[in-house]
DNA sequence: TATTGGGCTAACT
DNA sequence: AGTTAGCCCAATA
């Protein structure tokens, strides 16, 4: 057995922590068993903080891990309301309100205020979030304006949905892994113009990855140009080439794919480490590997033609426009909810000056469905095992990687929807 | 505050 | 029109 290079830990770190649907123990557990990249996969880089994030959403830590969020590349739009609400949050609920107002939103070098004003990060920066570190700024020193703001900022709660919304777009849109797109390269729709430029040696490698049924379809669509041109191409020829097809069809409907059992065996090995027993099985490895990316993974292959591969990829959409659902019904506009309701907005500065007591008329929007992924639902069998089928809220927090966006009265009607 | 049962609604058949 | 999955609400302990 060769040694595992720092590359093969790279790939292996990055499509498997990178995967929202890994349990927060196995990822841990595979980062520290294996090497940290030097230069690690953007998709790593992401998957790693919003792991930590996760497990630590309304913090200190969690403002640093959302700046650092915030210089990655294209990150979600609802990053700009999690962290102000985290910053104004930390300052609302401290002790020593001025103290924390001023540390966090002093200009010019209070730690929120630098990264929401001028010059700081363009994700996070905006007027809205320069209106609220003004309020703060102000209220330094004045105990009604204090009041006012710890009304308006110092739940807990809503902070930590403001960081759950995000985590959810920032996993929906976490992207294919490297794996991934390497197999989408070699066995999905791209497959074709790969093999065309592949030299017969290198052809003779993709056959193995691929596997004989789908190489045997790649390599037909990749001939078809050329036999319709073969200047022997005579009925005669298509009769032998057609029994030879049907035959070797036949052949290979006997032979089982080993695809799938060595996902299995490999997820085996994987449970085994974990002092947490982790067996998802290969069934559900594909389904992960569907839905973290559009791309068709490795796996898809193996499944061509399955019905509920449609719902799989619808379930992703669901996923996606769930993650730009925003609660923050703060708009005076009283159509603002039809047409961009997926944009995301700050409270406005003027809204930020009414009586906090106004908030009560707020009526929370009705979240979107979202459909459970079979993850979810494995999750939930086992917790209901655990922990019995009346403590959910020990569930949920036992599994805070895999519930993402749900609460523990979703955990109970989905129980009471399994169970009929 | 967590759990519970009834009720509502969008998306299906 | 009927069914279902997912979500919400209000009562309860």
């Amino acid at each position: 057995m060769p040694r595992l290079t720092p590359a093969d830990a790279s790939l292996i770190l990055d499509h498997v922590v990178g995967d929202p649907s890994t349990p927060a123990a196995a990822a841990n557990a595979l980062l520290a068993e294996l090497p940290f990249p030097s230069r690690p996969t953007r998709r790593l880089l992401r998957s790693v903080l919003l792991r930590r994030l996760g497990s630590d959403p309304v913090s200190p830590a969690a403002l640093d891990t959302l700046q650092l969020l915030a210089s990655l590349p294209t990150p979600a739009p609802a990053i700009a309301a999690a962290h102000l609400a985290v910053a104004a949050f930390l300052a609302a609920s401290a002790p020593d309100f001025d103290a924390a107002a001023g540390a966090l939103f002093a200009r010019p070098d209070g730690r929120a205020r630098r990264a929401v004003d001028e010059g700081g990060d363009p994700a996070l920066v905006s007027p809205e979030a320069v209106a609220v570190a003004d309020q703060f700024e102000a209220a330094v020193g004045n105990a009604f304006s204090q009041s006012v703001l710890r009304g308006l900022w110092g739940g807990r709660a809503a902070a930590e949905e403001r960081v759950r919304e995000l985590l959810v777009a920032e996993w929906a849109a976490i992207g294919p892994s490297q794996l991934e797109v390497a197999a989408e390269r070699i066995v999905g729709d791209g497959a074709v113009e790969t093999w065309r430029a592949a030299e017969e040696s290198i052809r003779a490698k993709y056959r193995m990855l691929a596997g004989e049924e789908r190489a045997r379809e790649i390599l037909s669509r990749l001939e078809e140009p050329t036999s319709n041109v073969n200047p022997i191409s005579t009925p005669e020829v298509h009769k032998v080439l057609d029994a030879l097809k049907s035959s070797c069809a036949d052949l290979h409907s006997a032979v089982e794919d080993p695809l799938p059992a060595a996902k299995a065996a490999a997820d085996e090995v994987l449970a085994a480490r974990m002092d947490k027993a982790v067996d998802i099985n290969a069934e559900e490895v594909n389904n992960q590997a569907a839905s973290c990316s559009a791309a068709a993974g490795p796996s898809a292959l193996n499944n061509q033609g399955e019905a509920s591969r449609k719902g799989t990829l619808s379930s992703l959409m669901d996923w996606n426009s769930t993650a730009r659902t925003f609660q923050w019904e703060d708009s005076l506009d009283p159509e603002g909810s039809r047409s961009q309701s997926h944009i995301p907005h700050l409270p406005s500065p003027r809204r930020n000056q009414v009586s906090p007591l106004q908030l009560a008329d707020n009526k929370a929007k009705r979240r979107r469905a979202r459909k459970w992924s079979s993850v979810e639902e494995e999750t939930l069998r086992k917790g209901v095992d655990q922990f019995g089928s009346s403590n959910w809220k020990d569930i949920l927090i036992h599994n805070p990687d895999v519930f993402i966006g749900r609460t523990a009265v979703d955990l109970k009607d989905k129980w009471r929807n399994m169970m009929r």
